[in-house]
DNA sequence: AGCTACGTTAAACAGCCGTTCAACGGAAGG
DNA sequence: CCTTCCGTTGAACGGCTGTTTAACGTAGCT
């Protein structure tokens, strides 16, 4: 029932998933009931309404990232990236979806920064711990602002650059990452000012560093 | 002719400009003619098309935003900055068009990165010669990538914050800037590594660093 | 005065949308 | 065998979309 070739439902949300992440969520039912070799009646049917399907299908990703993310924790920690990298075609469908649910704004949205927010933090505690990462006056706040940044910056680029299209996912994100990484590792390694004196300027403005464990914000 | 105060084919470009800005570009004609105070077909009268009033909207921001840099140029430099920030809630509807601009692609969208990183260019080049910047090995990418970056961070940041309703801006605009100014000043001032080996060792991979002011990608 | 041109409106049009409904087919259970 | 249920279909509905068309009024020109 829960097996990837299984019922009709399941080819159904499988091809809206596919389906709003090519075209986005104003994609017509009939167009993925077509898609999914059924009726757009069926479709209502199983999913009670289209923004039924929509929750059935956020739902669907965020279990598979969750799952993703738990065998990439328990298996290898640093090669494994690479390798899956390298088949990130596999989960074109999901990261197009993804991304037209930050375009588009919603819950599934928010909970995926909550949860990019929340790894950037752990990752930059376990750095500061093995010393390879200055600590921040302000950890948190660091960590939601690399979230916003990185995940903006990539949803802007593929808006621009016009993904959708089946089979232009792989040598998109390709390029993405060669025309990112040099300038993030450059600015990561050394910054982009001289000195601190802007930032000493600010930090004389805004005089309370936060001091205990409490978010910064909401 | 050119006034604000001017004729009925203004009123509903401004009113277009407006109503994208709130709604997105799924907004009815019937609800920007209801804005204007006309009827849906005297839009299509005065511009042809829906597209054709999407194109003259188009042309209006940039236009605006031409004229608006031109003034800051010729005008004071750093101090104007801050009150131009106060006075952030009169480009209100231009900046929530750009939003929408930048969150559904196109050749607005794709002026717009064009000239943040041209600009950004410009002052990295600037403070390089005023030696408050450190020089990168591609000027080029780098300002490509600090514009991605923040242009996205920012369209992602207010997509999820729900920014539309009229009067939110200044405050959402202010928030933003907040929490933003911080983390981005200690990552500019300090960088975020300890040391260079991760970017070194990136540099031993790619092997051929740009020479002349050639772009380094399209 | 008559004519023309233009801004403007209201109504109608075709098309797509999400959703509803009645009916059909087949399989399961009594 | 008959019945009951469920997956599935095709057609229909109301509503919204962008666009077209005919008509109306008015201002300006001859």
């Amino acid at each position: 029932m829960d097996a990837t070739g299984g019922g009709t439902a399941t080819r159904i949300r499988e091809a809206a998933i596919a389906r709003f992440g090519r075209d986005g969520f104003d994609a017509g039912l009939r167009a993925i009931a077509a898609d999914a070799g059924v009726t757009a009646g069926l479709v209502v049917h199983h999913f009670g309404s289209k923004d039924g399907l929509r929750r059935a299908c956020d739902a669907r990703v965020l279990r598979l990232i969750r799952e993703e993310k738990a065998k990439t924790l328990t298996s290898g920690t640093s090669e494994m990236l690479l390798t899956q990298l390298a088949e990130v075609e596999r989960f074109a469908p999901l990261v197009l979806y993804l991304l037209r649910s930050l375009q588009a704004g919603g819950e599934l949205a928010a909970e995926l920064i909550v949860q990019l927010t929340t790894d950037a933090e752990k990752y930059l505690t376990a750095g500061e711990a093995a010393g390879v990462i200055l600590p921040s006056r302000d950890r948190a706040a660091r960590a939601r602002y690399l979230a916003y940044q990185s995940a903006g910056g990539m949803l802007l680029w593929f808006t621009l650059h016009g993904v959708g299209a089946p089979g232009t996912f792989r040598t998109a994100f390709r390029q993405y990452v060669d025309e990112v990484t040099q300038p993030a590792l450059e600015l990561f390694a050394q910054g982009l000012l001289v000195d601190r004196t802007m930032l000493d300027d600010f930090l004389m403005q805004v005089p309370d560093p936060p001091e205990d464990g409490s978010p910064s914000a909401s």
